[in-house]
Formats: C-alpha cells, structure tokens, sequence
DNA sequence: GATGAAGCGGAGAGACTCTCCGCTTGAGGT
DNA sequence: ACCTCAAGCGGAGAGTCTCTCCGCTTCATC
C-alpha cells in the first residue's frame, strides 16, 4: 500500500520505521496538532531525525502521509465492515464511523487538507479511494434491497460529511437522533 | 474599523505602519504564499521586526488581519457599488466581484480560513460582516422589483461561492456563462 | 521648545527544518 | 555459520524562522 518501489522493496527495518513514524505522526498530530516539530515525532518513534527526513523528505510529505493513511483506514474499514456484517448494518455502522471521525479529528482534518491540497496529487487519491470504498459498500447494501435504489456512494460520502458537520456544533444525542434520522431515510420503506 | 482600543486612538506612526503592514502582507501572501516570513513582511513594509511583532503579536494574528481585511473590502464593495449603480447591477456586479475573489484567492483562503479557524472569533465575524451586506445589497435590488422577492443575501453568497468553486475548474469562457445564467435566473421574470 | 509617553529598530535567543556523513545492520551468496 | 556491502541509521550542526528585549527616536501636549 506504501511501498516506495516494487522493483526492490524496502528492507524490513526501513518498513518498520516508516509505519512507525506514520503512527506517531498521526497520535502526535491528533494530540498536540499540526504544529508538533518533527524532532520531536522522531524522538517519540524512537529513531534519528535523519531516518525520519529520508523517508518523508519534507514535512509536508509526513503530513500527506498521515491524512492519507487516516483516510485509507476509512476506506478500509467499509471492506472490513462488509465481512464482518450484513450489508444494510455494515452500511450504517460505516456511515456512523464517518460522521464520528469528521466530528473529532474536523479541526485537524481541515489544516491536514489545507497543507496537503497544494500537491493535490494525494488528494484526488484520497478522494477515489474512499469513493470506491463507499460505492461498494452501498451497492452491497442495494443487491440485498434493504437501502433505496436511488443512492449512490457520493452521496453517502456527502451525508456523512454534511452530519458531521452539523453534528460538530451538537450535543452528542442530537447528533445520534440526527443520524438515525438519516439512516431511516435510507432504508427501503 | 480596526483600531485597537477606542479610549487612546493610535498614534499617527503606529497607525501608518500597522496598514503598511497589513497591505504588504496581503500582496506577499498572494504573490509568494502564507509561507513567507514575518521578517521578509517586515523589511518589506519599512519597519523592523519588533515593530510587526507589537501590532501582531504572533503570526498568525497577522495572517488573521490579513483574512479579516480581505473580507472586509469585499463586504465594504457591496455598499460602495450601491453608491455608484442602481441596485440591480450593483448586486450583479458585486456577485461577479466575488467569484473573482474566490477563484483568485482559493489556495490562500483555503489557507488563511485554516489558519484563522482555531480562533474562530475572527471568523465569526468575518461571517456575519458578509452577511450584512449580502443582505443590504440584496434588499436594495429587491425594493426597486429587479430580482426576485424570495432570495437572500444567504442565497447570493452561497451562489457566489459555488460559482466560484465550479469556476476554478473551468475556462473564463465557462465561468462567464455560468455567471450569466445565475444572474439571469435572479432576475424577476 | 521641553518633556514624557508611545513607538521604533534590529541584534540575538531559542526553536525548528533539513543535510551530511561515518557507523550499523539486514539480506543474499558461499 | 560467516562474509560482504548496499541499504539504512543517528545525531551533530548549518541555516532559517519566530519572537523578545531594550536603548533610541518620534509624536503629542503643554
């Protein structure tokens, strides 16, 4: 998934501390916010800043990496959600792990996207990633006829996004009376 | 509009300089990005660092001044062109005036919201400021029965914004068009 | 003009990003 | 098992940026 070249992949310790990195990047972000020094993400991951600059040459590229990697594990998640679930639970259950991730991380999704959009390369990734994820998760939920025909992944992604937002300024039990609104809205009637 | 405390008016220096400093920093974040040092902002404007950091004192209540200046001229041009033109056009104009902005200025409002968003007095503000006059200018053209009686200055800052979204990724050409068929739609049939 | 307060400039402290290079370690060959 | 060497590591330090401090200058007032 983050492989830097197929042709000869990375040796196990390199690996290693790449995703380390990235998952003390994205606690330390979560944490302190954007604006934790990289010293001090390569400190807490236990290796030099030097090991940290080869892997992610600029700050920034740590900061892609990080929001990518958050958004990849929403889309995974839609995947694992589809194993473990029947289609109509696995489609609620995501749509509710969606809006809880805009609530908590909103502040620190926005710089993340504001930092990366420049090289909006990883962007229009993030964006396809998680479209596919969603699309299959409702056509899923569609052969199975518990959700309306007429919706589409987009727009699970923009109700998702839309509650969250509506939720960040709501009490935790507005928010969930919201969803279930939406929810009910989506199944066939 | 934007002295500090009304009791002892600034001193004439210090007031020539904090605009100095507002307006040079407004064209070194558009030519070079938010990016660019205080200190370059600072040599730029004449003054010494010391004296960018009295007026602000960190950086980001700069890039805040900045923010709040840019929506101010946009909010202070909707009561300039009631002045000049006739409702109507007065609002169609100013509508065009703000889709320029925002497909100038994306990335750095994008940005600059990002920056300012901790904050968020600032952004209220800024919000409720536009708002006043969207709703000025879109009462004034509704009083003289050129558009229609049931848009709100809401709606035009919404049509603006999208517009200016849609438009970024479109030709001038396009842009043009989609603007002309906004307009036409706002006026009484 | 004289005087005090408000404001100024810029050297420099402290912090942060990123580079460089000698040392270490994993992986493939024997 | 051991050898070899490219890949990878760490951390000192160069360069840059933000922000502070304080002696000097300028404005406002009398």
């Amino acid at each position: 998934m983050v492989t830097a070249d197929p042709a000869r992949p990375m040796r196990a310790d390199a690996r290693r501390n790449y995703e380390r990195i990235v998952a003390v990047a994205k606690e330390a972000f979560t944490a302190d916010g954007v604006d934790v020094p990289a010293d001090d993400i390569a400190k807490r991951a236990g290796v030099g800043a030097g090991t940290l600059y080869r892997h992610f040459p600029t700050r920034d590229k740590l900061i892609e990496a990080v929001y990518r990697d958050e958004i990849d594990g929403l889309a995974q998640q839609a995947y694992d959600l589809l194993e473990e679930l029947p289609p109509g639970e696995a489609l609620e259950t995501w749509l509710a792990t969606h809006v809880v991730y805009v609530v908590e991380k909103h502040g620190l999704a926005m710089t993340l996207k504001a930092s990366v959009d420049a090289g909006s390369e990883v962007f229009g990734w993030c964006q396809s990633r998680l479209r596919a994820a969603s699309d299959t998760i409702v056509k899923a939920a569609q052969d199975e006829g518990v959700i309306r025909a007429d919706v589409t992944g987009t727009d699970i992604l923009r109700l998702g996004h839309g509650l969250g937002s509506a939720a960040s300024k709501a009490s935790g039990e507005d928010t969930k009376r919201l969803l279930a609104i939406v929810l009910d809205g989506l199944r066939v009637s």
